[in-house]
RNA sequence: GCCGCGUUCGUCUAGGGGUCCAGGACGCCGCCCUUUCACGGCGGUAGCACGGGUUCAAAUCCCGUACGCGGUACCA
C-alpha cells in the first residue's frame, strides 16, 4: 500500500512555525516513501474562520519547498478538499452511527448541560461528564420517547450527534513515536460528532477525512494525543483500520509551554510563518532547523537541503519530549546558508532590497561588489541593506557605540590620512594604495593600526563594524569619501 | 482535580545494559589568522532530574517521586 499522509490545518490564522514542521514532517516522511501529500483545509469553525489564512497555507507552504500533491486549488482523486464542502459526507457518516446505535440524536442546550455539570460539580464531582451516566437524565434519542425525537427532528429543532462511548474500555494503540499508549474511556465525554450548525466536529470530519481519503500515516502534534482514543473508537464504529499514528513532540518557547504568539514574540521569536517570509529568512535554512527541532539523522551532519532531508527522514528518529525553539541557531542556519549562495543567487533579492529602501544603483559591478564585500558579514538577507546603506548614501548618524573610538586624537589622524589621499588621482585611489597612505600615515604619527582605522571607519559608514574598509573606500570613489571626511571633522 | 505524554550540557541532540570518568551542534569564553570588522581554524565551559530496585555491570531495564508539557468544549 502506498504512502499518503495529510497536513490538515485549520484556517483560524496565519500557519503558525509548528503548523509548518508538522507540514515538513509529513512532507518529508511522504518524499521519503514515495508517497503522496495532501493538504486539507479543515475548517468546520465557522466562527473562527478566517479570510485569507489558506492561501497563507498554501503561500507558506511553496515558499518552504513543499509540493502539495492533492488539496484545494490543486485537485486530486479525494477531494473536496475543504471539509466545509463535505458536508452531506460527514451527515451520511453520522446517520450511519446512529442507525448503528452507536450514535444518537442530543437536543439540550449548552445552558442545559451546563447547568448539569454545575449541579454534579456541586454534589462533589471534579468533571462531570456528558457520558454513559448522564446521558440517561439528558434530552436525546437515548431517553426521549421515539415519537417525539421524530417531531423534533421534523420541526427542525437544533440537535447534535453524540457517539456512545462505553463506560468502561480500554482503548490501546501503537504510536509510531511513543510506542504504546493507552487510554480509558471512563473520563471521556460522549462525544459530539455533528454540531447544531450542521457542521462535523473535528473528530468526526479528521476521521471520515483519513478514511476516505485513504491516509495511511497520521503524523500530527502531541496535542492530538489524547483525542486519539476518540478516533479509535470511531474508526472501530465504522468498522475502519484505523491509520498509523504518530504524534510529534511540540515546539516550545524558551520561556516555558508550548510556542505561541504570547510567549514566544517576548522572546523575539516570530510565530507565524509569513513573519518569516517578510522578514527575509533563508527558507532553506529554517526548514533545516526546523527539520532538526525534534529530530536528528543520528549522525553528526548538522546542514542539509530538502533533497537530502527526504532522503534522510524516518519516523523512529522523531524524539519524544519537547524542543526549545532556539533562535539564535536558527540565526547560525540563516547565516549558513547565505555563504552557501552564491553572489549570483542572492543579487536579485538583494537588489530588491536596495530598491525597496530607495537607493539606486549606478550598475551590475557595483551590486556585485557591495554584495562580494557583505557576503561574508551578513546573517540575514536584509542586512546587506542596513550593513551596505553607506555605499550609497553618506551616513545621516553616528553610531554612539562606535563614537567611543572615536578619541581626542581622532580628527588629527584622520586630517593627515585625507591630505595624503586627497594627492591621489581617481585612477590611483584604489584598495592598496589607501591602505599604503594608512600605513605611511600610522608610522608619520607612530601610532596603531586602529588609532587610525576604527575613526576612518565611523567617518565614512558611521559604524563600528562593516566590510573591508579599504575596497569599500575604493568603490564609493574618492569624491565622495573626501566629503565625507570633512563632514565627520566638522560634526565631531 | 482527573487523564495522558515526557525528562542526557543553558538550548537542539547522539547514545537503547559493558566500547561513555557520555559524542556532535548552537551559545558563551579563550587562542590563532587578519596591523580594521567579519569569515575561518583550534581549544575550553557545561549534562544522564531524584530515590529505590534488577544485574557481575545501568544514561541505557523496572518501580516510585519530583518537575515540565498536553488534554479534559457544539475549538481545532
Amino acid at each position: 500500500m502506498s504512502v499518503r499522509v495529510r497536513f490538515a490545518p485549520s484556517p483560524t490564522g496565519f500557519l503558525h512555525i509548528g503548523g509548518l514542521r508538522t507540514a515538513l514532517y509529513n512532507y518529508l516522511f511522504a518524499r521519503h516513501n514515495d508517497g503522496k501529500f495532501v493538504l486539507r483545509i479543515e475548517d468546520t469553525d465557522q466562527s473562527r474562520y478566517v479570510e485569507g489564512a489558506e492561501q497563507d497555507i498554501i503561500d507558506s507552504l511553496e515558499w518552504a519547498g513543499m509540493k502539495i500533491d492533492e488539496g484545494p486549488g490543486k485537485g486530486g482523486d479525494h477531494g473536496p478538499y475543504r471539509q466545509s464542502e463535505r458536508k452531506d459526507i460527514y451527515h451520511k457518516y453520522a446517520e450511519q452511527l446512529v442507525e448503528q446505535e452507536q450514535a444518537y440524536y442530543a437536543f439540550d442546550t449548552v445552558e442545559e448541560i451546563d447547568e448539569m455539570r454545575e449541579r454534579l460539580k456541586k454534589s462533589g464531582n471534579p468533571s462531570p461528564k456528558y457520558d454513559s451516566i448522564t446521558r440517561q437524565s439528558m434530552k436525546n434519542s437515548l431517553t426521549l420517547p421515539q415519537d417525539e425525537v421524530e417531531k423534533r427532528l421534523e420541526n427542525g429543532d437544533e440537535y447534535v450527534i453524540r457517539l456512545k462511548v462505553p463506560r468502561k474500555e480500554s482503548i490501546r494503540f501503537e504510536d509510531e513515536i511513543r510506542g504504546h499508549v493507552s487510554f480509558e474511556t471512563e473520563g471521556l465525554d460522549d462525544q459530539v460528532l455533528l454540531k447544531s450548525d450542521g457542521m462535523p466536529t473535528y473528530h468526526l470530519a479528521n476521521v471520515v477525512d483519513d478514511h476516505t481519503m485513504e491516509i495511511t500515516h497520521v503524523i500530527r502534534g502531541e496535542e492530538w494525543l489524547s483525542s486519539t482514543p476518540k478516533h479509535i473508537l470511531l474508526y472501530n464504529a465504522f468498522g475502519w483500520d484505523a491509520p498509523i499514528m504518530a504524534h510529534l513532540p511540540l515546539i516550545m518557547s524558551p520561556s516555558g509551554g508550548k510556542l505561541s504568539k504570547r510567549n514566544a514574540e517576548s522572546e523575539g521569536i516570530p510565530v507565524n510563518t509569513k513573519d518569516y517570509i517578510s522578514g527575509n529568512y533563508e527558507p532553506d535554512a529554517l526548514v533545516n532547523f526546523l527539520a532538526y527541532l525534534g529530530w536528528s539523522p543520528g549522525d553528526d551532519s548538522e546542514i542539509h537541503t530538502m533533497e537530502e532531508l527526504c532522503d534522510l527522514f524516518t519516523l523512529d528518529r522523531v524524539s519524544k519530549g519537547g524542543a526549545v525553539f532556539n533562535y539564535k541557531k536558527l540565526m547560525w542556519y540563516n547565516e549558513n546558508y547565505i555563504r552557501e549562495h552564491s553572489v549570483e543567487e542572492l543579487k536579485p533579492r538583494v537588489e530588491a532590497l536596495f530598491l525597496g529602501k530607495g537607493f539606486e544603483i549606478p550598475d551590475d559591478d557595483f551590486l556585485t561588489t557591495v554584495i562580494e564585500l557583505l557576503h561574508e558579514r551578513v546573517s540575514k538577507v536584509d542586512e546587506f541593506t542596513s550593513m551596505g546603506a553607506f555605499f550609497f548614501e553618506a551616513p545621516t548618524a553616528y553610531d554612539e557605540k562606535a563614537l567611543k573610538k572615536w578619541k581626542d586624537d581622532s580628527p588629527m589622524l584622520v586630517q593627515s590620512y585625507k591630505a595624503r589621499i586627497e594627492q591621489l588621482s581617481e585612477d590611483e585611489f584604489e584598495a592598496v594604495t589607501l591602505k599604503d597612505k594608512l600605513k605611511e600615515t600610522i608610522e608619520e604619527h607612530d601610532v596603531g593600526f586602529g588609532k587610525l582605522m576604527m575613526p576612518l571607519r565611523i567617518a565614512v559608514s558611521g559604524q563600528g563594524f562593516g566590510p573591508d574598509l579599504f575596497p569599500a573606500l575604493e568603490l564609493i570613489g574618492k569624491e565622495e569619501i573626501i566629503k565625507r571626511i570633512d563632514t565627520a571633522l566638522n560634526k565631531l
